[in-house]
RNA sequence: GGACGAUUAGCUCAGUUGGCUAGAGCGCUUCCUUGACAUGGAAGAGGUCACAGGUUCGAGUCCUGUAUCGUCCA
């Protein structure tokens, strides 16, 4: 061995390669978007990560679909921007800070901070683990344009935020009012409607007796929450509810509250839940306050904004956490014998997507968005203005747009974009900045997270990277977020801008475990990325997940997935390194002389750069990635690779190791950049077009490769020497010139001492053959008879129900007119080839005797 | 209850507008360290394409229904 081929290391290690790269692409400052380029521009904004969250594999995925559009518009000619950032996380962060600095011990309730401490802390903590995730986006590789990076609660950024909710306050379409909302107890907090994730509990149903007032019965209310029951002010019944009706308009006595409460008839009950007669507590339940609208019944707020029950449940309940309340509640009334009975039931409980704990419907002061822009938003999507990838999403997004309810923007929390309105008296005032005059006081609320990430798309650039940039091409993300933010993007883009904000969206799939279940903190399911990097490679890890990430389908995640990916970046390795030490050799035809392989391989090429690019062009990743990984191992190693130890064409290997790298650049930078023996960065090269080759001859090839399956098979069935060298003689029904040319490249894969090619040849005794769709293989040598005529006996049997099959085909007068002529050919064509194989296998038994 | 998706080998998935003998990877079995690669090579076993109807000369592919699983919405 040369001493230049040792210096390449059999086995391939991503960490010598991967952070050098990118220190060097950082350093070269490639990524960097220059609005006064004439080149096309292509640009992305990233779904800005949490800013104290860590990478997880969502991330891994998202961020390498996005890289590699980015990376091959780079090499398609476009100025390309990936403009990078985070978003502040209002409660997310939050919530984390304050259990830090409880746990720290240095406080119990951010009440005792005060609002200014509170809020510096928290920037204490963003500045210690910010930031965490940018670092870990560098690992992996994107090519984002960090010069550009941005957090929510920039300084710019945050003025475009509070500019949107003025612009929006002025046009009328912001205002405040006291609703039903979302009330988290633990983050004390309201949540959007988005934000509560309803989960089917299983829980109880109690019937409860109300006594009628004038002493002349009951009436049984069915209820989950019969804490809520102190808070009632009528009950009702279905208008049309024939049980009821003669009990409409009395009156029932609240047990536990000794009050006097009616019964009205409303068409919002439903007859068949419960007893088909339900209890109203206006203050604590949607429809229940809908109702208290209609019949004017008053509030009574029983249930306080950190979930303990108020002085208006009554004494013996007031402090009771709403919990314990359902228990006592339950007890008193069972005492008193009101309990009729108690039912298993299981009913959708809305939850905070943040504190994981019950939302409590709760009236309450908040500030609302009337949503703009929601005609042009909802055509832009149905007519293909913004495609959807996978389009079925379009659905999912008119139904949600059709069914707008105003937004709850305001959240009862410190870390955020604070409401900018103040108040004096009666006076309100909506600006920028505070008005003149003193007494004027802020509204203490900050904005839902939410209304400051819709402005994403365009908040992000300065005017000059607008200018070149906005509208976005594509948008990467995951389809649980589509109401939360990409249809709240549209309607901005539309409202601030005029324009949409992005031409494509493309939605990813939800990463699950191997078991299907979603990969989650708390389940200890979801791998790190950064030891998967560490162990498979950035570009191990990103093939290997792009190999399994079918268009909009849910992924199955198992770590042996990143370990295709290593394989395959060890396989090219080893590929180019073949062609490096095949370059110190010499002999090597010239790239004119091409034989049958470098046709079929350059042929194969053009087909590899078509599909690739197809694919890619519809955002079929995985497609892409598996058309290169059979390209690459099958048809180039397998096949081209081995036949050049025969008689190698430098050129062609090298021009095939080019495309290759090129069209694998986008999936695994790291690997390709190292091989990159061209001119410059690979970023940089062009992306391959395919070019006119010589004919490939397909069916000699493939005649070929068949007959040296053939033999391999013989040799593993009856040599079991593997050092031996054996003979092997073709009959050759077809192709026979070029099988003869062909004997160094089947003797070579054969092991063979000899191969020949004889049409005439007649077998001596026994002899091994086996019968292909253009010849018969045989190994000369002895061997056992009776072994010898079952196999040929099962091929006979199997190509004779074939050859029936295809004979009852053709036998039918229908297919024989109606399908297409050239269906009906193909068939004839392989009637034909049958009849021949099954020939062959008569010979070779007549003559075992 | 409504919408959408899935159901093909032990597992995870491909399978274009219906048309050669339904493919791949992982796993499994046998053999192999031969000068690119054991992160590898060769060969093999393994499938009633969820079920039931229908359309068609022909259905894994199209239509209808059913079942199971998943997601979103109410």
């Amino acid at each position: 061995m040369s001493t230049a081929a040792r210096e390449i290391p059999k086995a391939y290690d991503p960490k010598q390669v991967e952070d050098k790269w990118y220190a060097r692409w950082l350093e070269a400052g490639v990524f960097t978007a220059n609005p006064n380029s004439t080149k096309p521009a292509y640009s992305i904004v990233i779904p800005p990560p949490n800013v104290t969250g860590v990478l997880t594999m969502g991330h891994v995925l998202n961020n390498t679909l996005q890289d590699i559009l980015a990376r091959r518009k780079r090499m398609q000619g476009y100025e390309v921007l990936w403009l990078p950032g985070t978003d502040h996380a209002g409660i997310a962060t939050q919530t984390v800070v304050e259990k830090t600095l409880r746990k720290q011990g240095v406080m119990r309730h951010r009440d005792e901070l005060g609002r200014e401490k509170f809020l510096e802390k928290v920037w204490e903590w963003k500045e210690k683990h910010g930031g965490i995730i940018i670092q870990q986006l560098k690992k992996l590789g994107c090519s984002c344009d960090w010069s550009r990076e941005r957090f929510t609660m920039d300084e710019g950024y945050s003025r475009a935020v509070l500019t949107a909710f003025v612009a929006l306050y002025r046009k009328g379409l912001i205002y405040r009012g006291k609703r039903m909302v979302n009330w988290d107890p633990v983050g004390r907090t309201a949540l959007s409607d988005e934000e509560v994730i309803m989960t089917p509990t299983k829980g109880h149903l109690w019937h409860i007796r109300y006594p009628l007032a004038d002493g002349s019965g009951h009436v049984v209310v069915a209820t989950t929450r019969p804490e809520t029951m102190l808070g009632d002010e009528a009950v009702a019944v279905h208008p049309d509810d024939e049980r009821y009706r003669q009990w409409v308009g009395k009156k029932v006595r609240l047990p536990l509250r000794n009050k006097e409460i009616p019964i009205i008839a409303d068409a919002a009950v439903d007859p068949k839940f419960g007893t088909g007669c339900v209890k109203v507590t206006p203050a604590h339940d949607p429809a229940d306050y809908e109702m208290a609208l209609r019949y004017n019944l008053p509030f009574t707020v029983v249930i306080g904004f950190d979930g303990a029950m108020t002085a208006e449940a009554g004494e013996d309940y007031a402090g009771l956490d709403r919990f314990e309340c359902r228990e006592a509640v339950v007890e008193d009334l069972q005492e008193q014998g009101l309990l009729e009975k108690v039912e298993d039931y299981e009913h959708n409980v809305g939850y905070s997507e943040r504190t994981h704990v019950p939302i409590e419907p709760m009236l309450s002061e908040q500030w609302f968005l009337r949503y703009p822009q929601v005609e042009r938003s909802l055509a832009a999507v149905e007519t293909g203005e913004i495609r959807f990838y996978p389009e079925r999403w379009v659905k999912t997004y008119a139904h949600w747009m059709r069914n707008l309810r105003d937004w709850c923007i305001s959240r009862q929390l410190w870390w955020g974009h604070r409401i900018p309105v103040w108040y004096r008296g009666d006076e309100v005032y909506c600006g920028l900045e505070p008005p003149a005059g003193d007494g004027w006081v802020q509204d203490p609320d900050v904005l839902d997270t939410w209304f400051s990430s819709w402005l994403w798309p365009f908040a992000t650039m300065d005017e000059a990277t607008r200018n070149k940039f906005y509208p976005t091409t594509d948008l990467v993300t995951g389809p649980d977020i589509i109401f939360f933010w990409v249809a709240r993007m549209i309607m901005a883009g539309y409202e601030f801008t005029g324009q949409k904000p992005f031409h494509n969206v493309y939605f990813t799939g939800i990463i699950r475990d191997a078991q299907g279940r979603k990969m989650s903190k708390s389940l200890g399911n979801s791998p790190d990325p950064l030891d998967l990097i560490a162990k498979y490679g950035a570009d191990g890890l990103r093939f290997g997940l792009m190999l399994i990430a079918p268009q909009g389908q849910d992924i199955l995640f198992d770590e042996k997935r990143c370990e295709v990916g290593r394989n395959f970046m060890n396989k090219l390795w080893n590929a180019a390194r073949f062609i490096r030490l095949q370059h110190q050799q010499a002999g090597s035809r010239a790239r004119t002389s091409l034989n049958a392989h470098d046709r079929r391989v350059l042929a194969e090429m053009n087909d590899a750069i078509e599909k690739v690019s197809a694919a890619l062009d519809q955002y079929k990743f995985n497609e892409a990635a598996r058309e290169l990984y059979d390209f690459v191992w099958s048809d180039f190693c397998d096949w081209y690779i081995e036949a050049s130890k025969v008689s190698p064409n430098l050129e062609v290997l090298d021009e095939v190791l080019r495309v290759i790298l090129r069209l694998l650049h986008p999936f695994a930078p790291f690997i390709t950049e190292e091989l990159w023996d061209g001119e410059g960065s690979i970023q940089f090269a062009p992306w391959p077009e395919p070019r006119a080759v010589e004919a490939p001859e397909r069916a000699a090839t493939d005649a070929l490769y068949e007959l040296v399956s053939a033999g391999r098979q013989l040799r593993n069935d009856h040599v079991s020497d593997p050092k031996r060298k054996v003979q092997f003689v073709i009959k050759p029904d077809r192709h026979a010139d070029f099988f003869r040319s062909e004997i160094p490249f089947l003797t070579a894969l054969w092991n063979a001492e000899k191969v020949t090619v004889d049409d005439r040849y007649q077998p001596s005794g026994v002899t091994p053959s086996a019968v292909t769709s253009a010849g018969t293989v045989l190994l000369v040598g002895a061997v056992d008879p009776a072994a010898e005529r079952n196999k040929l006996n099962a091929q006979l049997v199997e190509v004779r129900q074939q050859i029936e099959a295809t004979e009852a085909k053709l036998a039918n007068p229908n297919f024989l007119q109606k399908a297409a002529p050239i269906a009906v050919q193909r068939e004839r064509d392989k009637l034909a080839r049958l009849q021949e194989q099954q020939q062959r296998l008569a010979e070779l038994l007549r003559a075992l005797g």
